[in-house]
DNA sequence: CCTAAACTAGGTCAATCGTCCTATTTCTGT
DNA sequence: ACAGAAATAGGACGATTGACCTAGTTTAGG
């Protein structure tokens, strides 16, 4: 049986520093630092630098699964689902005031890196876009549903970026309420 | 008299590749080689990477603010100079597809290399906030302004990530045509 | 002209990067 | 208990980076 502990660490350091630092910027050694193992070691377990980005793109994607599972489970209308993918914004305000989006900074490094891990990068997004669409098809807004997924997301972007160059708190706290609103407004048009 | 020719030109060819590959992973032999001049020569006219930066910033800082003063003349309504600003979308739309917001992605790059210049570059994002505020102030919209131009800005930002992501072209005009929208609605309801 | 400053070319340097290797220790199944 | 696999440590490599230096060339002002 394969112990699976340094692996994983390496896997949940990375996943911080890649967002913290950048993909490029994060070096081996600050990796194997951060754990507190040798290169050697490190080398072991991933064999190039795209190996650990793939590690950890799978394991954004699994984390983010399982907490868009525990919203479906947690709430039962579509509408409250929603509410809780928008706070968000409220609930990791001071990593994305320090950091940026997880998601959309990572695809826009990627993108000026010319990556080829571009469209597993995307997935990420993917998994909110689809999870929303569903939620928006629950809601009986049948074919607009994606469009309504998209928008959703094009505002919490929106807002990290900004919340990113301004640090400010309440902008934050506005547009999390401004997109709520319209949110009700939509979801009270469609039924 | 200085010949500012060599100078200028690595500003410009710096801009681009800065906004293309990233601040980071643009290095000196790559500016120096698409000018055509040598390692040395670049070393001349800027000591540090730093300085670079600074002189692309500053470049930056003047072309937008001359955009926005063409765009003061040319449009009398603020309406139609803030729907201007939001079919930047639009008229970037390749760029933005392949590279992001020159001003969004460069902000997310310096938070996460910690770069001192962090000010500096939302300065840029100031000139639009405070260019989109006059605006709405001329239209009537009083002390909610600044308000309605952080939005304005938050949605570029959005769609501009999300534009990155997916290489969508009908979300961007759609969503340039729900910004309209939202234009319309908000300076209809100021007067 | 002619001299001093500005410009240009190309080489060097220490540091750091991703990658790779070998030797040793620890673990696991039989 | 023991053989083989897995894990770990630490070093070495070639390449690249930002930074710096020196020596020629061009340019501009007196």
């Amino acid at each position: 049986m394969v112990r699976p502990k340094t692996r994983d660490e390496i896997v949940q350091v990375a996943d911080r520093l890649f967002y913290e630092q950048g993909f490029d910027s994060t070096a081996f050694a600050d990796i194997a630092g951060a754990v507190g193992i040798s290169r050697g070691n490190f080398y072991h377990h991933f064999k190039t630098k795209d190996d650990i980005l793939a590690a950890v793109i799978a394991f954004r994607l699994a984390r983010t699964a399982a907490m868009l599972d525990g919203w479906e489970r947690n709430a039962e209308a579509p509408r409250e689902r929603i509410r809780q993918f928008i706070e968000i914004l409220i609930a990791n305000e001071a990593k994305i005031m320090q950091f940026g989006c997880p998601v959309g900074t990572l695809c826009s490094e990627l993108a000026k890196l010319d990556h080829p891990f571009q469209p597993q990068a995307r997935e990420i997004f993917d998994l909110f876009r689809h999870w929303l669409t569903r939620q928006f098809v629950a809601a009986g807004c049948g074919e607009a549903a994606d469009r309504l997924a998209l928008h959703i997301l094009m505002r919490s972007q929106g807002v990290a970026s900004l919340a990113l160059a301004y640090r400010d708190e309440a902008f934050v706290r506005r547009e999390v309420e401004a997109a709520i609103d319209w949110l009700d407004q939509t979801l009270a048009a469609a039924v």
